[in-house]
DNA sequence: TATGAATGAGCTTTCATTCAT
DNA sequence: TATGAATGAAAGCTCATTCAT
C-alpha cells in the first residue's frame, strides 16, 4: 500500500504530504479540498487519486505518517530511565515543544487529527487514535516510581488531574499561536509556565 | 435586528431555533445545510433568509439565544452568597446537569459553540466567546473566600488547575455521550466522579 | 412526487423531457450527461435536481411519462372489439408507427428503455419493464378469436413466433432509421413489408 | 498490424484477450475500463497501447479474434452436405450450444458485441458486424434444398421468420441467463424448447 | 409575510492516453 | 519490450443565497 508514493521522489512527497496536511488542519477533514491540495502541492487532479485511493485513504496515510515522523522522534529523545515522575513529564514536554519547532506543520496536523470527528473517517480514525493513546500511555509511564505521591488521595485521580492540565496547557498555547498575527510560539514563556504549574501539582500532590 | 424574527407566534420561532440548533450540533457551522433547517423547521427557504440575513447571522443568533435561556436561569440557581469555593463549584456542577437534562439540545449546541472552529464566523464567535467566559469566572467567583487554600501555593494556577479538572470532566463525559448508542448521558455515574474529584483536588490545596 | 416539476409551465417542461429524453436515448443511461440535458434544456445544474432528486429518479420519471404518453393513447385508439387476431394486431401496427410519428422522440425513448441494461437502474426499471409488459400482453391480446389457428400446433409456440417476428421486423426498421443520414422512417415501406410477413404467417399458421 | 501483438508468447496473449473480453461483456464498450483490463491482465497501462493503439483498435481486434476463434471452428464442425434446411439449422443450434461451453468468454463477447451500439466503434463495428452476417449467411445457406418449403409463399420471408425465431430465442436464453444468480446456461432446456420450435415451424412452412 | 424556482461554483473521483525512462 | 507517473476534462450532485410573485 502507498508503494507508489514512496517510489517519488522526496522533494514531490514533501510537497503533497505538506500540502495535504496544510489543508486537512486548516479545514477539517470534511471541508478539505483535494483540489486546493493538488493546486498547492502543484500536481494534476488525477495524481492524487493514483497514489492515494481516495481522499479517506489520503487522510489515514497523513496520520500514520505523522505519527512515524513524531512519535518515533519523541521515543528516541526521551529518557524512560528516569523514574520521577515529575522529571519524566517536564523532559516530555520540553521535547514536545522541540518537536513543534522542528516540524510544527505535522504536530499541527497530529493535534487536528486527535480532535477530528467527521462521519466519513469516524470508524478508522477512531481506532487509529485508541491504538495511539493506550500504546503510548503505557510505554510513556512504565517504570515510573509512584512511591512519592500522597498516599491519602487516590493516584489514577491525581494523574488524571496532572494529565487534564498538561493537555489544557497545551490546547492554550496552540490556541494563542493560532490567534496571534504571525502564528508563532513562545517556547520559552510556555516552559516558565509549564514549571510553575509543575510546582504547585508536586506541592499539592507529592509527600511533603 | 431580528424584531421580525421575535413578532412571529412563538410556535413557529421555536420550531426554528429547534431545528437550526440540532443541525449545526450535529454537522458543526460548515457542514449544516440551511436546506435541512427549513425543511425540518417546516419553513420556506426564503422565510429563513427573511429573518435572519444570512447563515452566519442565524448561527450567532442562536449563540445570543441559548446564552440567555441558559446562562440567566444559571445565575437564578446558583447561590452565589455561599463563600466556600468547593461548596459554590459542586453546586455549579449540579445546576448545569439539570439545565443538561431540562434543555439538553440548547446545551448541546452551547457546548458545541464553544468548541466549534469555522473560518466563518471564527471572529465574531471568538469575540462572542472571550466574553462569555470572561464576564462568567468573574461573576461566578465574586465574593468566594480563597482563604482556606494553601497559603504557599500560587493561588491563580490553583484555581485554572481546577478549572481545567472540571472542564475535561465534562467534555470526557460528553465525548463518551455522543460515543454511545442512545447518545446518553449518565448524570449519577458523573455527579460520583466529580466527588473524587473534588476530594483529591481539596486534599491538595486546601489548607489541611 | 414531482410534484415541482408538474407547476412549471408547460414550455418548460417539454424543454427538460425532451431534452433529458433525448441524451438518455442517445446514449444509453450511464453514458448521458446530466450536463448536457440542463445545456439542452436551458435551464441550470442546481435546477434539474430541484425537480427530481438525482439521475436515476429522473429516468424513472421520463419512463413513467413516455408511458402515460404513449400507451394510453395506443388503447385509444385500438379497436379492441376486432377478434380476429391478424387484423388486431395489423392495426396495432399501423397504430404504432402513427405514434412514432407525433413522438417520435418519447417513442425512441421508450424503445431503448425497454433494453436499458444498467446496473444503476436495474432493479427499478426491470419491475417497471415487467408490468408494462405484463399488462399490455394481457390487455392487447383479450377477448383474441383463437379458433381460426390450426389445431396440430402448439398455439403458445405459434404466438411467440409471430411475436419475434413483429419485433425483429420493428427493431430492423428502427435500425436503419438510425443508419440513415436523416434518420428518417419509411411507414409505408414497413407497411408494406409487415402486410408480407401477415400473409406468410397467416397461411402458415390459420387454419386452410 | 497487431503483429508485436502476435509476438508475444501465448500465455501472455490469452491473459490480454481474456481479461479484455471479460470487461467489454460486462460493461459494455463505454463503460469498460483500460485499467480494469491492465490489472486483470496483469500488465502495465503503457504496454497495453502499445500493442494497441487505443481502446478502440482493441475492441476490433478481440471481435476478429473471436471471429477467428469461433467462427472458424464452427464451420470446421457443420456438415455443410446436409442439405435439409431444418437438419442443417438443427445441427448448427448443437454446434453453436457446444462453443458457448467450449469459449463462454469468446462466445459471451461475440454476441455482446453484436448487440454492442457505442457511439465511438459504431462506423466500424457496423461494418464488420454486416460483413459477418452476410458472409455468414451466404455460406450457411450454400446447397440447402428448399424444394421441401410450400411453394404458396415468399421463401424469402419465411427463411427471414425462422432467423428471427432462433435469434430472439437465443436472445431470450442469454438474458435468462444473465438474470439468474449464477449465470448459468441450461442447454438441455433450450435445446428440447428448439425442437418444439422447429416442430412448428417444419408444419408451418414446409409441404405437407 | 411567505414562497420555492433559480443560480453556478464547488465538491470527489474516473477516464483514456502519453511519454520519459 | 515494458513501466507507471502524469494529465485535465468530465462526471453527478449540493450548496447558500436571491428574487419575482
Amino acid at each position: 500500500m502507498f508503494i507508489k508514493f514512496w517510489n517519488l521522489d522526496r522533494e514531490k512527497q514533501d510537497r503533497i504530504v505538506n500540502a495535504a496536511m496544510k489543508e486537512f488542519s486548516q479545514k477539517g477533514y470534511d471541508l478539505a479540498s483535494t483540489n486546493q491540495i493538488v493546486k498547492e502541492a502543484g500536481i494534476s487532479k488525477g495524481l492524487l487519486f493514483h497514489y492515494f485511493q481516495n481522499k479517506k485513504q489520503l487522510y489515514l496515510f497523513l496520520f500514520d505518517y505523522g505519527y512515524d515522523r513524531i512519535v518515533e522522534e519523541f521515543y528516541q529523545k526521551i529518557d524512560l530511565s528516569e523514574k520521577d515522575f515529575f522529571k519524566r513529564t517536564r523532559e516530555a514536554v520540553m521535547i514536545k515543544m522541540e518537536l513543534l519547532t522542528t516540524y510544527p506543520d505535522i504536530f499541527k496536523f497530529m493535534e487536528e487529527a486527535l480532535l477530528e470527528d467527521s462521519a466519513e473517517i469516524k470508524a478508522e480514525l477512531e481506532k487509529k487514535k485508541k491504538e495511539f493513546i493506550e500504546i503510548n500511555m503505557e510505554k510513556f509511564f512504565e517504570g515510573v516510581d509512584y512511591s512519592k505521591f500522597r498516599e491519602d488521595v487516590d493516584l489514577k485521580i491525581v494523574l488524571k488531574i496532572i494529565t487534564f492540565t498538561l493537555e489544557k496547557l497545551s490546547e492554550e498555547a496552540l490556541f494563542k499561536a493560532k490567534l496571534s498575527p504571525t502564528h508563532e510560539f513562545d517556547y520559552e514563556k510556555i516552559r516558565i509556565e509549564a514549571e510553575d504549574y509543575f510546582d504547585v501539582l508536586m506541592k499539592g500532590f507529592y509527600k511533603q
